[in-house]
This record gives structure tokens, C-alpha cells and sequence, in this order.
RNA sequence: CGGGGUGUGGCGCAGCCUGGUAGCGCGCUUGCUUUGGGAGCAAGAUGUCGGGAGUUCGAAUCUCUCCACCCCGACCA
């Protein structure tokens, strides 16, 4: 490709509102254009990414089985109705009424219609396991879409489902899931992390996320750098203390802190380490309040939480509430000498804690020293409410976590029968028995991917794309195009051959100067080029370089289509 | 949804407080010069100042209202 023949509108400065970096190239080097509020156009560079990306999954999918389909964007909401989620899945699902005011709704998945396809044409467990994906736009009206294409409220997914006879041969198709998508992501260049995720809303047992490993990741990941340990933060089990709890030393004794309410200020002001301090959160679940106990340096982990009897849904209490419960308000709230009507819940490093500091129930005042057994009954239970924390044992026992931060491109579930069930898609098994089938489903974020495969490829100048996902692998950029017959020459026949040789090629054949050619290269991240000049040329040369490289590498003008096609081709 | 913020040429912004009819940088057009890291000079084009209503002799500026976009939002007891 030609750049003047081309359409890449690089800009040297990026609107306001681009917060993180992918967003800010992907726009600098016009990948994208915004149209609306997370929705985007995809400019030609920016869609031959997607399309590489689009090209692996294709492959890799079809090298496992799976066969492709392609399902509506729009569908009925009777479907969505069986399925019960019309009501369930709420505002982020795009509703609309056709002209015989008939619901719809643009899809933000598509469980139901592979469901009502196989409840229609799968008859006999002879027709199984069969496994049907898609790559099609999706939308999902989210409440705040940002990152650009990272979170944008229409996007382009990869979604697979799979029908089984069993529940072993649907896990035998996790597996190979599993196996399938970690060859995607290899080959597309990314450093990435399976982990153990939490089913979430959508039901069934287990399920695996896979997260593109970058900064900016919107969850955190806590991995055994010893073992093959790794789940979502959310999921991954805070486990007991190997050490049980100290005998009682001190006194408990109240001691006025007037105006610390956070442990940070109390411990502070004590000269204690936060991990001697415990905080308690008020919540409630319906009309019953509990009192919630961790150490002060550990995060709440509301999905443990809400996995504890009675507590599922659980929200904050209101100061309000706080204070009619507690006599006091917010701030300094504690566990001891309370209502004995109010339960308990505390977490397990919590528990194994002795000559603790928290609230008094008194305004201004805490307490030190304090000890279950002895100063308050023993917690009526305990358990797992935190978020792990880095230097935690790992929960296989074969180490410490670490946390990294991660963005889900992938995410594959073992839906079992929640919607063959719901939605009474049955076949008949080698007993002649009416079953329902055992259902998987498999997602990649193929647009959200592109985003964050620049996210982890980056630097001050631009992107830097990965070989396999680069929109072209190799650019030439000849300075002085237009005013050297010698440079011209010589990049229109490199060009050629290169093109021959069947290596996607970009020709930057624009009149410009070369800070401006230079610039664009580096900003539009071509992970190899060629700069052909009349300096070089002098002497025989050209000079080439990867985009990570410091210098380039002078290579004979002579040699250089054959020295090119060499390296290119081991690149790719 | 709640709170905060911003809407001025394609992009980035100033002007608004203290009303007097719009400006800067980038980009764009034309010409000349320049050409190995985002050129220089000269001449140009591009604005219903987010929409509507109001106050005023006069509104980008003050008031009301609507809209769009951005940021933050359990709690850290």
C-alpha cells in the first residue's frame, strides 16, 4: 500500500477527553473516530488489525472444531423472555420496538438464539457435541464506556457455545478451550495470564478469565509465581493465617483519638502498624444489620461477601442506620460491647488477631488491646470477606501471590443447563431419554483486544505492534520520494519485491519531510522499516530497523530486497 | 442515578469574573525557499461561540432551561 493512496489522518495532538494511552494513539495514529458516546468507526489502519486479529481466532477456532456462524445483531425479546433475562440483565441491554411495536433488542450475547438454533435442529445425541461461534458486533449499553475502544458500548466479539450429552464432555471442551485460546493469545504476540474467574450472573461452574497483562488494567490478578496458581482478585481465596492467634499481652484501654476515623489516622496517631487495627463496615441485608471485621490495611471483597449465607444481596449501611445501631456514629464503630442481636462476620486474618485496636462505639475514642474471648465474644463466624493482598500464601499452598493488573480479552464459562433448561432445549440420548443439553460458551473481545495489545506495546513515540497483529509488517519510508530518482528507485523496487514476495508493505511516498515521514512510522507503529536515502545511497546503502530497535542496521542496497525477505519472513 | 466539570474553526486552547460583536497554536489552501527527526517566509480560507428562551441599546460573556460530552461516586468506620 501506498500512504498516498492510503488513509492514515495522524495527528500530533489527541482530544482532551483520551484518558490512557491506547485510546490516545489509537486516535493520534487513525486507527479510530469516535461517533458517539463508546461507539467507534474504524478507520482502514485500525481494521486491518482487527482483521489479523479477527484472522488468528478464525484459525485457531476452526483448528479446534468449533464451526462458524453468523447469528442477527437484532433479536426478540420473546427469546430474551424465556430466558427470563429480559427483565434480569436491566438498562445495559439496548431495547427497541420495531414498526408493529414488537420488543427487541440488539444483542449483547447470544445465549438465546444459539439455544433456540439448537433446541430446533439438534434431535439425537448422534448430533453431538457440537460447538458453533461467531465473530459479530455486539452492543451492551454501559452505564459510563471509556478507554475508548476498550469499553465501548458497541464492540466486535468472538462468542462460541457448545452443546453436550454430558457434563464430561463438556469439560473435555473447557479444556480444549482453554488449550485453544492460550494458542490465540501466543499467537497474537501478547503476554497474557489465564486465571480462575467468578461465574458471575451468568451461572454455571467453572470458568476461566484471560487478561492482557498492562498497568491499566482494570482487575487485578493474583498469581503464584511458584506454581500455576492464578485467579481474579475477586475469586482468589484469602486463606487463614498459618499461625494461630497470640495469647492476650495488654489491657484493653480506651484511648481518645479524636477526630481519626480511618485506621490509617488511628494507627498513626498510636505509632501502631496498620495491621494491628481492625475496621468495622456496617451492612445490611433487608432489615437486619451486621457488622463486617477486617484488618485495617485489607480491602472488603463484596463478592465473597455476598456469597455468605444471609448476606446475599447485602448493601452499605446509611450513617443513619449506622448510628441507630450503634449508638454512635461512623468512624468510630466497633465490635465490642455490642447489641448481641447484631451478628458478627469476621474475616479469617481478623480472627486469628490478638491486642487489636478499634472503635469504642464512642465518639473520638478506640480501643487498644483488645481480644476476642475475653473482651467480646467470639465471632459467630468467620470467613474469607478480603481481597488477597501481594506476599498472601498462595491458596494451592505452593507459595506467595503476587498481583499484577490485567484486562479481559477472553473469558470462558461452563454454562451447564442454564438456559437448555430455561428454554426447554432438549435432545434424545442412546436410552431414547429426553435430556437437556450440557452447555460452554467462549468469548474474546476481538476489538477490545486491539486496544489492549497497544497498551502493552508502547512507547513515547507510539505504538509497537506486535509482528503477527501489525496492520502491515514492514514500511518503507524513502526521504525525498519525490525530489531523488535514486531514492524513488530504489523504494519502488524494494517495494515491489517485497509485495511479490507476498509481505504486507506499507511505501510512505509522500511528499514530506523526514521528521514528519519518521514521526508517522514510529506513531502508527510498523514493527519494521526501511529508510531509503540519498545519504545512504551514496554509499551503497539503506538502513533498516525494528521499531523496538535503538539504531538501525545498514544493510547493502544490493542485497537489501533479499536480506529483507529473509528476516521478514522468519518474523512472520 | 447522584456529585463535579467542560462545550469557542478539523484538533488543542485563550477570551467569560469586570457585556461593546472573536483570538492564539497546530492543521488546511496558494506561492517561493527548504529537505536525514514533526521547516521558514508571505498571502489566504474556515466560527449559527452546544441548542432555546430571557435581561440589555448591545450577550461568547449575565439569568433560566434543555442537550451533549468528560471525570468521580460502597466503604476504607
Amino acid at each position: 500500500m501506498r500512504v498516498s493512496q492510503f488513509f492514515m489522518p495522524t495527528t500530533k495532538e489527541a482530544p482532551a477527553d483520551a484518558e490512557i494511552v491506547s485510546h490516545r494513539l489509537m486516535l493520534r495514529a487513525g486507527l479510530i473516530r469516535r461517533l458517539a458516546g463508546g461507539i467507534y468507526t474504524w478507520l482502514p489502519l485500525g481494521l486491518r488489525v482487527v482483521r489479523k486479529v479477527e484472522a488468528i481466532v478464525r484459525e485457531e477456532m476452526n483448528r479446534a472444531g468449533a464451526i462458524e456462524v453468523f447469528m442477527p445483531a437484532v433479536q426478540p425479546a420473546e427469546l430474551w423472555q424465556e430466558s427470563g433475562r429480559w427483565q434480569k440483565y436491566g438498562p445495559e441491554l439496548l431495547r427497541l420496538k420495531d414498526r408493529h411495536e414488537r420488543d427487541f433488542c440488539v444483542g449483547p450475547t447470544h445465549e438465546e438464539v444459539i439455544t433456540d438454533i439448537a433446541r430446533r435442529e439438534i434431535r439425537s445425541y448422534r448430533q453431538l457435541p457440537v460447538h458453533f461461534y461467531q465473530v459479530q458486533t455486539k452492543f451492551r449499553d454501559e452505564i459510563r464506556p471509556r478507554f475508548g475502544v476498550m469499553r465501548g458500548r458497541e464492540f466486535t466479539m468472538k462468542d462460541g457455545y457448545s452443546f453436550h450429552a454430558d457434563f464430561d464432555d463438556l469439560a473435555r471442551e473447557y479444556r480444549n478451550m482453554h488449550d485453544t485460546y492460550t494458542r490465540i493469545f501466543t499467537r497474537l504476540g501478547l503476554q497474557f495470564r489465564a486465571v480462575a474467574a467468578d461465574t458471575g450472573s451468568i451461572g454455571g461452574t467453572g470458568s476461566h478469565e484471560f487478561h492482557v497483562l498492562a498497568d491499566s488494567g482494570e482487575d487485578a490478578i493474583a498469581y503464584c509465581p511458584d506454581s500455576e496458581y492464578a485467579a481474579n482478585v475477586e475469586l482468589a481465596e484469602a486463606r487463614a493465617p498459618a499461625t494461630p492467634r497470640a495469647a492476650a499481652r495488654e489491657a484493653m484501654k480506651k484511648v481518645p483519638t479524636p477526630g481519626k476515623t480511618r485506621c490509617e489516622d488511628v494507627a498513626a496517631l498510636l505509632g501502631l502498624p496498620l495491621g494491628r487495627t481492625v475496621k468495622a463496615i456496617a451492612v445490611m441485608h433487608d432489615e437486619a444489620f451486621c457488622l463486617l471485621l477486617l484488618r485495617g490495611d485489607h480491602d472488603l471483597n463484596e463478592i465473597k461477601t455476598q456469597k455468605l449465607p444471609g448476606l446475599d444481596p447485602f448493601r452499605f449501611a446509611t450513617d443513619a442506620e449506622i448510628v441507630r445501631h450503634m449508638g454512635c456514629k461512623a468512624g468510630y464503630i466497633g465490635p465490642v460491647g455490642i447489641d448481641a442481636s447484631i451478628r458478627v462476620i469476621a474475616d479469617r486474618t481478623v480472627a486469628a488477631m490478638s491486642d487489636f485496636v478499634c472503635g469504642a462505639n464512642e465518639e473520638g475514642y478506640h480501643l487498644a488491646g483488645v481480644n476476642f474471648g475475653r473482651d467480646l465474644p467470639e465471632p459467630a463466624t468467620v470467613a474469607d470477606i478480603r481481597n488477597v493482598v501481594a506476599g498472601d500464601s498462595s491458596p494451592d499452598g505452593k507459595g506467595t501471590l503476587s498481583i499484577v493488573r490485567g484486562i479481559e480479552v477472553g473469558h470462558i464459562f461452563q454454562l451447564r443447563t442454564r438456559y437448555s433448561e430455561a428454554m426447554k432445549a432438549t435432545f434424545l440420548d442412546d436410552q431414547g431419554k429426553e435430556r437437556v443439553f450440557e452447555m460452554g460458551c467462549y468469548g474474546i473481545g476481538v476489538t477490545r483486544i486491539v486496544g489492549a495489545a497497544i497498551e502493552q506495546n508502547h512507547d513515547d513515540r507510539g505504538i509497537v505492534w506486535p509482528d503477527p497483529i501489525a496492520p502491515f509488517l514492514v514500511a518503507i519510508v524513502p526521504l525525498g520520494y519525490r525530489r531523488s530518482e535514486a531514492v524513488r528507485k530504489m523504494a519502488d523496487d524494494l517495494y515491489a519485491g517485497l509485495q511479490a514476495a507476498g509481505i504486507e508493505v506499507l511505501l510512505d511516498d509522500r511528499d514530506e519531510r523526514p521528521g514528519v515521514l519518521l514521526a508517522d512510522v514510529e506513531l502508527v507503529g510498523i514493527p519494521h522499516r526501511v529508510v531509503i536515502g540519498d545519504r545512504g545511497l551514496k554509499d551503497g546503502r539503506i538502513e533498516y530497523q525494528r521499531r523496538r530497535d535503538a539504531a538501525p542496521t545498514p544493510v547493502p542496497a544490493a542485497e537489501a530486497l533479499e536480506y529483507l525477505t529473509r528476516t521478514l519472513c522468519a518474523h512472520s
